[in-house]
DNA sequence: AATGAATGAGCATTCATTCAT
DNA sequence: AATGAATGAATGCTCATTCAT
């Protein structure tokens, strides 16, 4: 699935605008100009329209195996870890290691910026429910504490990508520890 | 101190300019066009750039009086509340109903964006000691978890900061209700 | 003559270009994108360079059989009519028809962009030797004003064409009524 | 009236910007790039669109003075003519001139394109109505047939106005002349 | 001191034309 | 022969910043 255009050189061109794109947004943000991208990538601009006519189909698709992967690991660490919390725990995480090395993505993704509604839509409908579910299964376990059980999947994710903002330029800023202590702040307290 | 310019006409401009950026910061974000500001305050963009050379700047005379006085109810919270915990949560509430008010304050706050320096070292240097010495005293107190205490004012309140990103735009996102789980995953799990 | 391509396919397809480029020229006029008409033949863009290396080529080819039509229909008209200028008559009428009915054709007729050059020559090759005769033999029969001998069949129908510019476009210019106006000017006064 | 901005230098730049545009619509037409107008005029790009936020406003600008003087022309013909008809026919005559002096005029003119709509409506809020009363007087006067009171001074300049597209590129075509013939279609048949 | 006119780099986007497949 | 991917020049437009007045 997914084979993308038929022709080798027009697959090739995909491959190098995902690489190009992936390199220009770690050094220049999801919002580097459409040239810089093109040249990293070496090929013209028209090419870049033509395999993603908006700059969020870039997005998504640089980053879609990764998301991907994020929404399927929900379920399977529901089924392997010790508890739901645990589950989300390191669910979290592991968004957090994506966000965290995507410079500027996570700020995109707070952006209200019309033009970016592609983008936020293939987050959020991946990612979103699969937090839920793992929320839910914590409240319901009794890990979580009830009153935060109308938070939502959407609400807590936004929050954890908020927390990243800005995590990939400065290493005095340690995202990771900080969505800890938020995830920590939805447990019950203990006695 | 900060007496302002000497001539009268230039000091009714620099206050018009503070009232106007105030309310363009708040229509357009604090990044609106310098033209914007200087049509709103009446004067000409020139006058903008003699009063505040940069951007940050001017950012920053309009957030002074709000952000001394945040930093000044630090140690008054701190003696007028029961525990250190209690005044660092109401600190923390003072500074979100801030940040939640200044359209894209927070995001500029975040930003790496040479410029912004300034504005940076201003919020910095005034509310990250009042931060660090609530959030050392609430670990004093044995309420906060002894594993945060070299957590530090300054990643508290970018943490804080980063999860009022976008705050104002989006109703459905209620930055406050975060922020108060955050402040809860600060605390030593009680029994 | 003209027997077009040997290959049958290659026949099929300059038929299809065709149809398909009469069909976008009128929604669009003759200055569609070249990709426009490609898709909606059905075809790759580099068949239409094959077949039509020039724009003016397909313009050109489109419209060849109205065009000799048109230039077929001079004689007879001068054979069948009580006079030469009834001829005349007639003769532009079905000219402007022909026009009318081409959006945007007229505008290019007139226009100096080199690259119509080729347009411009098969139009008039065809059609101004007609027009010419028509006009000379109403100027013969004393219909036409003498002083109008040397106007040429050229001028005559550049004229004809450009009151013809834009009508496709707004009803309420009435460019057969102009055109009538026009020819009704080449008359002889009266008495 | 209509002393242009106030600083000097300002309306150095208007008047250069006025200079260089026809300068640059004579070489190119009124559809030339914004950037060769700038450079014509030694000036940056900001500034012409400045002075003049769209191009229709720089069209009109160029072109107003010669508009108002053909504007004013008419009611002066009307009193000082013969008859009303001659009155036409020398206002017609100035018009012709005004237009086929200016490359690509006519054409813009005669442009669906919208962005043009100012342009439009300035031409014809001048001369429609002068047109118009001149046309209705040679009516009137019984000079003009009465079959064509209904014509309008719209479309009576549409039709002149395209006359003269394309005139002033080639000299082997004869605006003026066409232009003649056509008022002289509208005269009453004699006898 | 104030003004606001001027500058021009920067960016997105389109589309005719070429040429690898 | 056909395809359609790739190219990149061309163009419009914005806005931070400078500087003549």
């Amino acid at each position: 699935m997914r084979p993308g255009p038929r022709r080798k050189d027009a697959r090739r061109n995909q491959q190098a605008l995902l690489d190009a794109a992936a390199t220009v947004f770690v050094a220049s943000g999801v919002e580097a100009p459409v040239r810089d991208i093109a040249a990293e990538a070496g090929v013209g601009m028209g090419t870049i329209y033509r395999h993603f006519p908006t700059r969020a189909d870039l997005i998504v698709a640089v980053y879609r195996h990764q998301v991907d992967a994020c929404a399927e690991a929900g379920p399977a660490l529901l089924a392997s870890s010790r508890t739901p919390y645990a589950a989300l725990e390191q669910w979290i995480d592991q968004f957090v290691d994506f966000l965290v090395t995507k410079h500027g993505l996570a700020g995109v993704l707070q952006s209200d910026n019309s033009g970016f509604e592609a983008l936020h839509a293939y987050f959020l409908d991946r990612l979103v429910p699969v937090c839920g579910e793992l929320l839910d299964a914590a409240v319901e376990s009794g890990e979580v504490r009830r009153d935060l059980a109308d938070l939502g999947g959407l609400q807590l994710m936004r929050g954890v990508g908020n927390l990243c903002v800005g995590a990939s330029n400065d290493p005095s800023y340690d995202a990771r520890r900080l969505v800890a202590v938020l995830i920590a702040g939805l447990r019950r307290p203990a006695g």
